[in-house]
DNA sequence: CATAATATGTAGCTTTGGCTACATCATTTT
DNA sequence: AAAATGATGTAGCCAAAGCTACATATTATG
C-alpha cells in the first residue's frame, strides 16, 4: 500500500470497517431475498387458489419447475414451509409471518415510490428488487412520510 | 391445477407473465450488483490513493483477497477493468463510465431517503442494497422530487 | 544483504440458484 | 381401460461469490 488514505473527504469515503459492514449487510439481505419472494408468492397462491403448486410457483417466478422445487426444499429446510407429495406447498407459522411482513413492506415501498412521483408500473417493477433492502427504520420513515402526505 | 385463478383481485395479483418479468428483472439487476460495487470502489480508490490494490478492495468490501481477485478477474473478462501483475487494478472507459453512473445513482438514492425522513446512517446503509434496483425512470422521478423539495 | 512481513496469486471446497434431461405419478380424454 | 397430457420429482451440469489453505512475489526491516 502506498498511502494510508487518511480520508481526504471524510463525508464521502467512510472508514473501511463501516463500509465493509454495509456491503456485508447488503449481501445478507440478498441471501434472504429469494426466500422472501417464494414465501410471499406461496402465501398469495394459498389465499387465492387454496393451494400452491410447484408448477404455478415456477411459472409466476419465471423459473423452471426444477428450480422452484429445489428452492422449496430450502424453504422446508429453513422451517418456513412444508409440502406433502403431490399435495402442494404450505407455510409454517414462521413462513406465514414472514409473508405478512414481506407483503406489507412491499406495499409500503410501492406507495412511497408512487408518492415521490414514480409511475405506477415502474414502482411495482422497481419495488420487487428494492424491498429486500429496506430496513425497519427506513420503513418507519416511509410510513411517517406517507401519513404526512395524505393524512 | 385446480382453479385457473381468474384474478380475484386484479390490482394485487398481476398476470403470470408480468410478474415473472419483474422477478427476472430483479434477478438480472442482482447479477450486476457486485460488479457495480467493485467498479465504484475501484474508482474511489484510484481517485483518493492513485491506485486500487486487490487487498484494499477486499478490505473495503469485507471479503477475502482471494474473493476480490476472483471478481476482479470477472471485471476484466467483462471489459470493465484491467490489471497489471502486482500493479493494481484500473478501469477501462466502460468501467469508468459505469462507476460514474453508479455513484450518481447512489447519491440520488441517499438524498431521496434523507428527504423522506430516513436517518443519515440508515440511509447510507440501505442505499447500498437499494441502489442496484432503481431504474432510470425512478431515478428521474427522485431528481424531480428533490428539486421540488429544495429548489 | 538476509529475513520477516505483507501483498498477490492459485487451487480447491461450499452454497445458491439457475438450467436441461429424464423418470415417475396423476388426471383427463378418448 | 388405455393412452395422452400435464404435474412432480430426481440427477447432473453451470456460474457466481463466498471461503480456507498454500505458494510465490514484493517490500520493509534488522
Amino acid at each position: 500500500m502506498v498511502k494510508k488514505a487518511v480520508l481526504a473527504t471524510p463525508a464521502e469515503l467512510p472508514g473501511e470497517a463501516v463500509q465493509a459492514e454495509r456491503f456485508e449487510k447488503a449481501r445478507s439481505a440478498q441471501a434472504t431475498a429469494v426466500l422472501e419472494d417464494y414465501v410471499e408468492l406461496i402465501d398469495d397462491l394459498l389465499a387465492s387458489d387454496g393451494e400452491a403448486r410447484p408448477t404455478d410457483i415456477a411459472r409466476r417466478l419465471g423459473v423452471t419447475h426444477a428450480t422452484a422445487i429445489k428452492t422449496i426444499t430450502r424453504l422446508k429446510r429453513e422451517g418456513l414451509a412444508t409440502s406433502k407429495l403431490y399435495r402442494g406447498v404450505f407455510l409454517t407459522p414462521e413462513g406465514h409471518g414472514l409473508a405478512d411482513r414481506v407483503r406489507s413492506r412491499h406495499r409500503l415501498v410501492v406507495d412511497l415510490l408512487r408518492a415521490v412521483g414514480v409511475p405506477e408500473d415502474c414502482a411495482e417493477l422497481d419495488a420487487e428488487g428494492i424491498e429486500h433492502h429496506v430496513s425497519d427504520v427506513a420503513l418507519a420513515a416511509f410510513a411517517r412520510f406517507l401519513k404526512r402526505q395524505s393524512p
